[in-house]
DNA sequence: GTGAAAGCGCTAACAA
DNA sequence: TTGTTAGCGCTTTCAC
């Protein structure tokens, strides 16, 4: 890579003239402006990004550490996150906490060491059960800001993004009572997030709203053979006529089940998931889906921590919703 | 963030015994190393990366340019990079082409300029179209090393990580001939890239070997309605008893849509698609699988990046080629 | 055993 | 209009 100073050297003029003159800068001669330019262009010089950063005590880069890339909604926030970065010139460093909270320290501590302006994160599932909190802290008391999404700590004061996942729901469970349907099931593989908790309280609600029902849930381990359990459940009761899913996989997998013991989708069962829209186009019929607008939180959660770090001093705390919004197919009437 | 300098002022030393202290030299005094390292340690002083990154020349950080990170392959490779990298000391910065050989370009340009010591990259759709690949050559040229996995520039002297593409496919084509099927149709969402292609080829090879029978391949274009195409595919055909599908997506909706039209799956159809295990998941039956080993392939991308950049001077560049393996499901006899 | 000084690449206040 | 200097945080050579 060129530096100034050896264009400088090749010149025969001093550093800084170099550095006005390709800053555009009123000092300079309009006649040096233009040799300077022609070699910086010739060399295709750019400004080193290591110095700046020491210079300005900004780097430019948001640290991004995310639970899960291989979760379809996590990969879709990233999309969102790096795309409103990146359109705002800053460039997102990633790590991957594995949903492990040592990961997820050591992740914050290496990148607060100069590395990031601020950070973007959703907490890991085992900050979350063990509802550890004091690293976040400790990294905005250090000056970086962080913004959580989906997956928040509550009692961090910081700005968030998150979903209406409670009333989305009971929504979702109201309009399958309003089908109709007498035995309504809420099946789930995130029960330990506060996500997943809020979703089942949703359900809960609109359940026990109705009066004369029952809520019956199934809660999915990591470990489980999701196909099987699934598959037991439907056995164990027949009068089920419908699936509130928590997330995408339980959905594709109550569907395809459904249409395997040779029930009628949507006329025997209906079924609406928390999902994505190619992951509709993975069942037939195509599932009725919970959208989250993933890239659209993770937008929103840029946009927050960009706003956040170029004003510092504003005191209050935002909390960003970003409504679900439910893309009838035809796994529902 | 403490630094030196005023860890130095309030022990009322130098800035040099301080830095000196922290990293063990043998020239200060016992006494003062303790003194040192107990104030550091209340301070949680942590050495500035970006002071490090420029006096080093070196920013232990690597760039990873990604085509599309909603690709669940995709993803997985950079799961894979992450760990890796991590576990050597490197964070990744990641950029998202979006298969635009605009942005591709972009994020090399970007962060050539100091941010990072190397690239690992699969190259855009757009650039493979195009063929492209300019932009790689003058990075490599500047010094900076790239790693290519997966969808690969041929012409560009560099390190790459592969799959044994064309050996798959015809060996997953040669198990369904063996199975005694007569009509195999190849289905790809992906018959822009290089890998697709490789497939395609391995696919008709094992075909036209087989003598007697004829190729049938279904291209499939993003905008498609893909469920819609392959359907009309099924229709038109119906002796088809065999899918090779060169892409995940093409083999679910196969498995499905043939489940649907009343097919058993595999007495009437086998299903073979290139796919992960939680696609196999989501049919009924499980599909079998041909498997990429996607975080294999990140992790050798990193440690082949890594070696280059900490051995700069080795000449000759090396392709690693990862096996894939087939994972037999209940959608093939 | 400790400290001063230079230098990584850049910008900006100040001098000439 | 151009150049000198200091400084961002750190390491390292060389004096003391």
């Amino acid at each position: 890579m060129v530096t100034l100073k050896q264009l400088a050297k090749e010149l025969n003029v001093s550093i800084s003239t170099v550095s006005k003159a390709l800053n555009n800068s009123e000092e300079i001669g309009e006649d040096t402006v233009r040799r300077v330019k022609e070699l910086a262009e010739l060399y295709n010089y750019k400004p080193n990004k290591v110095a700046l950063s020491l210079k300005n005590n900004k780097t430019k880069t948001i640290g991004v550490i995310i639970p899960n890339i291989l979760n379809r909604f996590l990969a879709k926030v990233l999309f969102g996150i790096e795309r409103e970065a990146t359109k705002q010139g800053y460039n997102i460093i990633t790590c991957i906490s594995n949903e492990s909270l040592k990961k997820e320290k050591e992740s914050l501590q290496l990148l607060a060491s100069g590395s990031v302006d601020g950070f973007i994160l959703s907490v890991a599932e085992e900050s979350q059960i063990n509802n550890e909190v004091e690293h976040f802290k400790r990294t905005i008391q250090q000056g970086l800001p962080i913004v959580m999404f989906d997956r928040v700590a509550h009692d961090v004061m910081c700005d968030k993004v998150i979903v209406d996942d409670f009333d989305a729901t009971y929504n979702a469970t109201k309009a399958l009572l309003a089908e109709g349907r007498k035995h309504i099931v809420f099946i789930s593989n995130i029960n330990d997030l506060s996500v997943g908790k809020l979703r089942e309280r949703g359900y809960n609600k609109a359940i026990l709203e109705a009066g004369t029902l029952e809520p019956t849930v199934l809660k999915i381990k990591k470990r489980d053979d999701h196909q099987k359990k699934i598959k037991s459940l439907f056995k164990k009761n027949k009068s089920i006529d419908a699936v509130v899913a928590a997330d995408s996989s339980s959905g594709i997998i109550s569907l395809n089940t459904a249409v395997n013991f040779g029930l009628k989708v949507p006329k025997d069962i209906s079924v609406i998931a928390f999902a994505s829209k190619s992951d509709s186009n993975h069942t037939l019929p195509k599932l009725t889906t919970i959208r989250q607008h993933a890239k659209v939180i993770g937008a929103n959660a840029a946009k927050l921590l960009i706003d956040r770090i170029q004003n510092p001093s504003v005191g209050d705390v935002k909390t960003k919703i970003v409504k679900t919004s439910v893309i009838r197919n035809k796994s529902t009437l």
